[in-house]
DNA sequence: CCTACATCCTCTAGCGGCTAGAGGTGCAAG
DNA sequence: CTTGCACCTCTAGCCGCTAGAGGATGTAGG
């Protein structure tokens, strides 16, 4: 067969060469046979997978909950009920961080807007940094 | 004058007592005078200091843009200028990383509503993971 | 065949921003 | 005086990589 090297399977995945050594030493990736000089050797499926993890990554999944989802697929006939929820928990965690960094962004046009462009003691920024009962939207 | 601990510090900044020391450490608050068995003594100004960096920590600065805004808190003759680019660029960063999150709660959205609750071979979590070509908003 | 050069290998250490634990001392109440 | 909590220092660990040292391999051109 022809032999993927690293730097192809990192080229086709967009996962850089570290990390796929990385994900390697972690277990999430098998390791792949070597060549004569010791160098790995990827299969198509490797480039899946890192494509797969790459885009989990992406989406915010940390590396258990990856690991979890690639067990899934790694047997198509169990219940997806775990991936299911897995993804519900990420999408809870994201529609929290939103409304939280909607209050962040309410919180910093206020300081800025406030910003008189003048000295430091007159400078809003500066003053609801130092008086959070300054703040005019609930969050944190 | 009546000694302040490290304990009622945490207490009424809202830091935790093992990162009061390590702001400590890295210079980010004053080493505070002893008492006589070595305790650290803490002053008022040093409680305002942590709640300061307390909320800035919460709105999502980095330490060293803390430092710089602290630098300037300490020094109210200076132009605020400084602080005004640092919480414009804050917010620059929240809006960019809300609008990621946006794309990334509705692709969840997808997955989770496409999930059929059956075996994992139809379920559609696995599947838009494995193949991004299959994310309908442009993100990431 | 030889050389140049990119790519590969392993290994260790570092990043930010803490957090946890070991092993010891200080201090206030009962 | 003893109990027991809060404090002290120090080191190591967390996540998810990333950087760099120091060396081996693979490939293209001469």
């Amino acid at each position: 067969m022809k032999k993927i090297t690293i730097g192809e399977a990192a080229r086709q995945s967009g996962v850089k060469v570290p990390t796929v050594r990385y994900y390697e030493s972690i277990g999430l990736l098998a390791a792949p046979s070597r060549s004569e000089g010791n160098q790995r050797s990827f299969e198509p499926a490797d480039i899946n997978r890192l494509a797969f993890i790459r885009h989990a990554r992406e989406l915010g999944f940390e590396i258990e909950a990856i690991r979890t989802l690639l067990t899934l697929q790694d047997d198509p006939h169990q219940s997806c009920a775990s991936a299911d929820a897995i993804a519900k928990a990420r999408l809870v965690e994201v529609e929290q961080r939103i409304r939280s960094l909607m209050a962040l962004k309410a919180e910093l046009e206020t300081m800025v807007e406030g910003c008189g462009h003048g000295r430091v003691d007159q400078c809003r920024v500066i003053e609801v940094l130092a008086d959070h009962g300054q703040c005019t939207h609930p969050h944190h």
